[in-house]
DNA sequence: AAATTAATTAAACAAATGTTTGATTTTATT
DNA sequence: AATAAAATCAAACATTTGTTTAATTAATTT
């Protein structure tokens, strides 16, 4: 399926108005207003919220064949290159589109629609599949541990992240950086951010300090 | 303000639907049927859902002058055993009042109601003190690095455990344990994150392997 | 240009929402 | 035992909810 200009402009709206009051938080009247559209029209277009719902699920993870997996195949790179990409790529995947991870939190813990979790747990299994077959290949390789909880692991970069985009604010704050633009605390934010996490896998992969 | 037993029964069933239907998602007839009182009971009681709401983030976070606190003084205590200490405590808060986790981290995406976001953000700000405090004395006695980001770090801590428990039934199916008990599970789990998480922090913070 | 399809609208719909009322029962106090 | 206060209830209240209808306008096709 793919949507026309309105559609998206409504889906964009709503996933704007999801990510800040959540699902039901926001009414229908409420994304057609901010849409500049007729309530009329999300039925017409969608059929209901929750298929409206889905609609920004399909536009979002639908077409992600995920950069990642084809980097895994690129021999030229280390297996610990690999894992740093990989930090780098979900880094700038969540910070890119934030309001639609906020959506994905609240999918997670309030789960409803089975369609909609169903998408979520798919990009989730996806991933660490991937993520444990370069694992593996890092052990043959001698460069790894033998013993690594892949899914520990992988909770504790989508953690930190997740945690650090959602209280952003209170960092900022926390280190007097308030006189930045938002262009350039992110940029910094991201940096360190990386550099923190790559640490923290380096410390569970590898045996040096 | 103390409650008597109907209040209590009533909030902490609130408490349930909140965390796995979310604020908006849960009615007070819903709340009221599942608490076998009548719906007039809740504004008789508290006055309004989202005072419902307030009463139980005073309840839960109100009375909790943080064990944290006191155990930071004991100077039979090295930093870093102080440190573990922290990371204990904060699995076994998260893991015994799940509901309300989840609950938090709802009020966290989706800020609506400022008291209750106080309520939220105070506890962050007390406990990011005494950390702080708590890493200094670390740094001065010469046992932990010089350059440390504490709310990075922290970060790691609340965003690796929150992730864990939030999708520990697929944790669970990962590493094939479905066998076990519920309990045993939990203990495994809880186990398993402690020393994961202690790994982490003694890269963070010490400058030994 | 006529006919057909698509897009848009205001209004209406029933169901669900949080809250209040006013009466009744239960409990506590005098 | 009489009185006052607290607790409980079914019913009603006014809004808000998601969705549908039926009519009108715009765009496309024949």
């Amino acid at each position: 399926m793919d949507f026309n200009e309105k559609q998206i402009q409504i889906i964009e709206t709503a996933e704007i108005l999801f990510a800040e009051r959540g699902f039901d938080g926001t009414s229908v009247r409420d994304i057609a207003d901010e849409a500049g559209v007729n309530v009329a029209m999300i039925s017409y277009y969608f059929g209901s919220k929750e298929k409206l719902m889905e609609a920004l699920f399909e536009l979002r993870v639908g077409s992600v064949k995920s950069r990642v997996e084809t980097l895994i195949k690129d021999n030229n790179l280390s297996p610990l290159e690999k894992v740093n990409m990989l930090i780098d790529e979900h880094i700038d995947r969540i910070m890119q589109k934030q309001c639609f991870h906020k959506i994905m939190v609240g999918v997670q813990v309030t789960n409803k629609n089975p369609a909609i979790l169903k998408a979520a747990n798919n990009v989730k299994i996806r991933n660490a599949e991937v993520v444990t077959e370069l694992i593996k290949d890092g052990q043959k390789k001698g460069v790894f541990k033998k013993k690594i909880d892949v899914v520990l692991m992988m909770n504790t970069m989508v953690g930190t992240v997740s945690q650090t985009m959602m209280s952003q604010q209170y960092y900022r704050e926390f280190n007097k950086q308030q006189d930045m633009t938002d262009g350039e605390f992110e940029v910094i934010l991201k940096r360190r951010l990386s550099i923190h996490i790559k640490t923290l896998f380096k410390a569970i992969l590898t045996n040096e300090a």
